[in-house]
DNA sequence: GATTCATATACCTCAAAAGGAATATAGTCG
DNA sequence: CGACTATATTCCTTTTGAGGTATATGAATC
């Protein structure tokens, strides 16, 4: 993989975000919402664009597109996203993004990355959490 | 400094080249032009865009603008400019950047990083040895 | 099939920036 | 001061891409 590839990627602050959260475990759009303060159309282009360059990847769980980092990195991805998480740790933006994160952990723990919706919105209806582990 | 300020700066080939070349010591631009084999405006444009960025600095010596890195660069900037050095050791591009540097060392150890020309053009006039080592 | 939910994509605007040609600027030397 | 060297900057063109609005697409459910 090219270096500039990767660090063109990296270098918008979105897309830095949703990278850095990944790290912690895969995660579908509405939690990405939920956890980044983000707009869902603007979040769908940045996952399409890391997408595209292989820098995540993604599975249909039902309604739900469920995004993780590559399980097999190539050794310059592997690098650079371990740095970033080291100097992301310092950085406040990053940091806020990672407690919006464990606030959710219930949900996740319950549902998994597939879920009924963003936190901040009640569910309209119940969903069994079966069906959601079920691949 | 903002972690995407710095992804801005990487994510750009041409100074991805630079600052890897850099971190094995100062250069002037042309000794740039004849390590990178990029033309002289193209650089200098480059430079600039990093010099506002925090991410080198300059010297002039004389007719020559000698470049390098921070000295006590922020730690987000070393980790990334360290990971880079372990990335572009595999990458062709680098290596042939790196050869090429090399190549030009014994006219670098006579005159330093502000020099009389490109080594691929005969100097005009023998320039002394001490008014660019002169601080 | 209609409805609903999750999310991808099309269309559009605007800004940033890469790169080249031309030229300005800063310094040196005779 | 003029000539020369090194290099920064201006002007211009083109490309890329960020982000918003609107809408299309895919899956689930009844």
């Amino acid at each position: 993989m090219e270096l500039v590839k990767i660090y063109e990627c990296l270098c918008d602050l979105t897309r830095l975000r949703v990278l850095h959260v990944l790290a912690r475990g895969p995660l579908c759009v509405c939690h990405f919402q939920a956890v980044l303060a983000e707009p869902q159309v603007k979040l769908s282009k940045h996952l399409a664009y890391l997408r595209a360059r292989g820098l995540v990847s993604v599975t249909r769980r039902g309604n739900w597109m469920v995004y993780a980092l590559p399980s097999a990195p190539p050794p310059e991805l592997r690098a650079n996203l371990a740095c970033l998480q080291d100097c992301a740790r310092e950085q406040p933006i990053f940091r806020r993004d990672l407690a919006r994160l464990e606030r959710l952990a219930p949900a996740l723990a319950e549902t998994g990355p597939g879920c009924c919706g963003p936190a901040t919105r009640p569910p309209r209806r119940a969903r069994p959490a079966a069906p959601a582990r079920a691949r």
